[in-house]
DNA sequence: GGATTAGTATGACCGCCAGTCACGACATTA
DNA sequence: TAATGTCGTGACTGGCGGTCATACTAATCC
């Protein structure tokens, strides 16, 4: 639920950028059988990588595991970093956007789907934390560079809707309209990022923010969470 | 001028926990001569750090630079993220704490406050930039297990005094006390953190951040900012 | 001052792992 | 069957973080 930049996902599967990270010298047209494999190989490194961390993964591991010899991997990922980046997608990609809400509470505005997403997203993380994981790391546990990738990504993707989102609230009249609407975006994402993290790195990783949580109080914390955030960016 | 966690410096030097990013098996009381070394290192990594980043930085290479062997840098701090986490303290410890500010700016209130470190903020990283570019690696650009050295520092550091600031806020009235202090300092933290790398990243690592940023607009941006801070935490 | 010892400096060496590549297996076409 | 392109492979390499036996220096003692 967390992004920066403006809504540019248009149509699907647009073309990602060249880069020392994605190389993407694969055919033209892969054919399903390859497409097949290459998804198997994100599918365990999005496991792999959420088990070990980042720089802990070994790609011989994973290879191993897979069945699959180290070289193909390379070949099909250019490097770590970049079978990291195509998993780190793939772990983001399946998040929810903010607008993926059941109708009835799209129907009570903009904040009230805030708190049902905040609400129910530490639930989502029990059920299935491993993308979680991958979306910390690459928040946090990787070098500049893919970082780099990553926020590109996010601009181009925008993959939780913020913008549209946030062009919701404004029409609503629910959210200020007197400021430029991709800062209040940004702000959105930043925070809600952050506070996020915070509520779920618990369970992801202890010790890695600071915690004054204890998880019974933090319905009270959503709730005043969602007050400050209403002065910043509501009305 | 950003951290999160409660103000608990209250004495210099406090005993930081040992780790395995911080050995720390000197000697009680190293004597002059060493600490000399140990600050020439650091400083010599703090530069190193800056102009290659974390991992593309070489300790053979920061250590033939210096004129001291390898063994040494290892024998001071324990393992390269402990030589960077060394250097990101010194880094972040050369920041001004909020309220540093001359005493006529602090007269005029908290948010004025934050006007006068964003708009200057931006001098002071054009006149010295390696430092923060050291912080931004330690934000972004190192692994977990270091990324949770330093939170744990700025919990226990609170180098910009981020708290003692919100409690000067909130005594004279300008920020809002029905919130949990607390969080308000992990907002304003978050917030203003992500703000100023936007800001500040063109200059530290073009293309890190999505950057609809005109620098000529900054000024514009640094007041809608203070406006939805306001507005969050405000009053 | 010489001897003993504790603390400090050194760089050759080791283990590890991302990334490479020559070769082999396989499929496709002729 | 031969020829040609594609895909898969794993032994190998390069480079770097980290170690440690040895050398050196400074302090301490008789």
């Amino acid at each position: 639920m967390t992004a920066s930049g403006h809504d540019l996902r248009s149509h699907q599967r647009m073309k990602t950028p060249r880069s020392v990270l994605n190389p993407d010298v694969r055919t033209p047209n892969p054919g399903p059988r390859l497409e097949a494999k290459r998804a198997r190989i994100v599918d365990a490194a999005l496991r792999h990588f959420a088990e070990h961390g980042y720089h802990a993964a070994r790609i011989e591991d994973l290879s191993a595991q897979l069945g699959v010899a180290k070289g193909s991997i390379f070949q099909y990922f250019g490097s770590k970093g970049g079978l990291f980046l195509e998993a780190y997608k793939k772990a983001v990609r399946s998040f929810p956007a903010y607008l993926d809400c059941p109708s009835q509470i799209r129907e009570k505005g903009f904040f009230e789907i805030l708190r049902y997403w905040l609400l129910r997203t530490e639930r989502l993380v029990r059920e299935d934390w491993i993308p979680y994981r991958v979306a910390l790391l690459g928040n946090y546990g990787v070098d500049l560079a893919l970082k780099r990738e990553i926020n590109r990504f996010l601009l181009a993707e925008d993959p939780y809707g913020s913008t549209a989102f946030v062009r919701l609230g404004i029409a609503r009249g629910e959210v200020r309209s007197d400021i430029d609407a991709p800062l209040i975006v940004s702000i959105l994402d930043w925070t809600m990022e952050r506070f996020q993290d915070a509520l779920l790195t618990e369970e992801l990783d202890p010790g890695l923010f600071p915690h004054p949580a204890d998880p019974a109080k933090n319905q009270a914390r959503i709730n005043q969470f969602l007050l400050v955030l209403r002065g910043a960016i509501g009305i």
